[in-house]
DNA sequence: ACATGTTGATGCCGTTTCGGCAACGGCTAT
DNA sequence: ATAGCCGTTGCCGAAACGGCATCAACATGT
């Protein structure tokens, strides 16, 4: 099923490896092939698609215009493919995700999860990223699906929901500040605190707030991972902060004590947001999965904050 | 510029014109040529495309499925160009419009006037069509942005804007309800009456509430025109209905009145929508026309909802 | 019933396009 | 300087494409 001119798919290829004879390597066709036909290309829009570095290619103005359109017809391409495909009965794909790392604990494991048990046929790729690189990925057409803190998105990215959850500390059972049932920014600030750096989102929601206490805090930790942050807050060595998503119930709830945070009388809320290709239609199994994860999200965000009502 | 395979270009012309010889004719090529990339189309999708009748080809489940997704890449193919061509300064292009009559008589008109003053390098196509016709022909691919009464529009469209005009009387300025400031739907069915036909949209709109009243009207004359019906009115024939949108206030103002019209206490509405094929990011100057026509649109339902306020 | 016109499909053949191989010049890093 | 990678180009065989003439199937008009 490949009606579409080798022109568009070699120079996919290219932009995506940067070289053409990578491109070529990936085609399994002569590098001579690959030249000719972004020439022809080139020729044809009447403007070079490419820069030609000494060390591979960079995409021109014009040649980022082409490649949007040729992303979307090889994503449009690949529906009208699993349209067919589901016409015959068979649900097959895989739906690609890209989403940063507080929804790898519990949310994502078991949508995908319960997901594959009712339609085994649909395969996974999910990678972890930061969330500027999660709407990148997702940009450059190499995910479907992309959840991530929502910044100020792209436009050729949509926003398919908006999810809010509290911030919260989350200290090991034995500490001092365990029994209290929420805290502020202030209180937690007097203990150790385990720092987000700056490539997590967590930092660039609390810095803010936290310089503008100006208190000098206790020597802290800082870390890049909310799994390692979790852990060591689990051994008591201090304060950490993420939302409740991060948080297996089932296991950690035994040794970690959620506790949600207030600043400046109101809560911290972290904004999650689920995000697509705007130019897109997907692929059924792709939307269907879509739609659940949207469901599960707000399923969660509901009950976390019934769980944690804010008072005013 | 054609750098698609032209097995999709003769696909689409096949599935326009619903034979393969008229296909060829209109591309300029052998018929044979055409016959055997629509035969190697249906080898590599697996399926076939069209059924063979004896008069011709129509499209089959299958053969719809890749006539939307041709659809959708020569679509955005003519968005790619034109983002080129404005790159380079050069706006052009042509605007495909279908709509329903009530546009005519002057909100299309001064609106492509007026942008054609601005843009002079940009081109417009505009077609009459009855509501449902206007919403198929979007879906088929043969306009750009269309105007109809909102119905129930199919998913492959999307509504921009929903904009409510008020219904009224249109009656000569010696008809005896002329001097009212409102007038209900009884009162001028004491008075002959031009009926909309089926055909036109105004009548699925008031043909419900008539049949309420269930008085056996004076005889009255049916039209499928509006402009006949304004014409007809301001001859002192009868009462016409129609929202104030069809009549140019600058001439015929003087001949016409209109008449906000009010039943059962309450106001009737006539809902316009203006809609894009869903799947399809519109080219930099159709994008550009279609938020002027969404502005004009909501300034006359501003306008006209300010000089006949209803008063509750 | 017959002739006529139209439909899509097919065999044949010249032309165009495509892709593989090898070689070239330009550049970088060692 | 050497080695390695880059993109491009000339040459040539293979594949795809398009045009012409022809065929069978069907609809239409007489």
């Amino acid at each position: 099923m490949r009606f579409h001119s080798p022109a568009i798919q070699y120079f996919h290829a290219v932009r995506r490896t940067g070289s053409i004879r990578a491109a070529a390597r990936v085609l399994n066709v002569a590098s001579s092939a690959v030249s000719r036909q972004i020439l022809k290309l080139e020729q044809e829009v009447g403007s070079p698609l490419f820069e030609r570095n000494a060390r591979g290619l960079t995409l021109t103005t014009v040649g980022e215009m082409l490649a949007r359109h040729v992303m979307n017809v090889l994503q449009d391409l690949d529906r009208f493919r699993s349209d067919v495909a589901s016409l015959s009965g068979a649900w097959h794909g895989t739906v690609s995700i890209a989403c940063i790392e507080s929804l790898t604990e519990s949310v994502l494991p078991d949508l995908i999860a319960s997901h594959r048990g009712r339609a085994r046929r649909v395969s996974f790729t999910t990678e972890v990223k930061g969330s500027s690189d999660v709407l990148e990925a997702l940009s450059r057409g190499e995910a479907d699906i992309g959840i991530a803190i929502a910044l100020k998105h792209p436009p050729d990215l949509r926003q398919v929901a908006l999810k809010r959850f509290r911030l919260g500390a989350l200290v090991a059972r034995e500490h001092p500040l365990a029994r209290r049932k929420t805290v502020t920014l202030a209180q937690c600030l007097a203990f150790p605190v385990i720092h987000a750096l700056p490539e997590l989102s967590i930092y660039h929601l609390l810095q803010p707030l936290i310089a503008q206490l100006s208190e000098t805090p206790e020597p802290a930790i800082q870390a890049n991972s909310i799994d390692l942050m979790r852990e060591l807050a689990a051994r008591g060595v201090g304060v950490a902060f993420q939302t409740q998503l991060g948080i297996n119930r089932l296991s950690r709830d035994a040794q970690l004590v959620f506790l949600p945070l207030d600043n400046a009388g109101s809560p911290v809320w972290s904004d999650l947001g689920i995000y697509v290709r705007a130019e897109r239609t997907l692929p059924a199994y792709t939307e269907s999965f879509l739609q659940e994860l949207v469901r599960e999200l707000g399923e969660r965000e509901r009950r976390e904050n019934a769980a944690y009502p804010f008072t005013a």
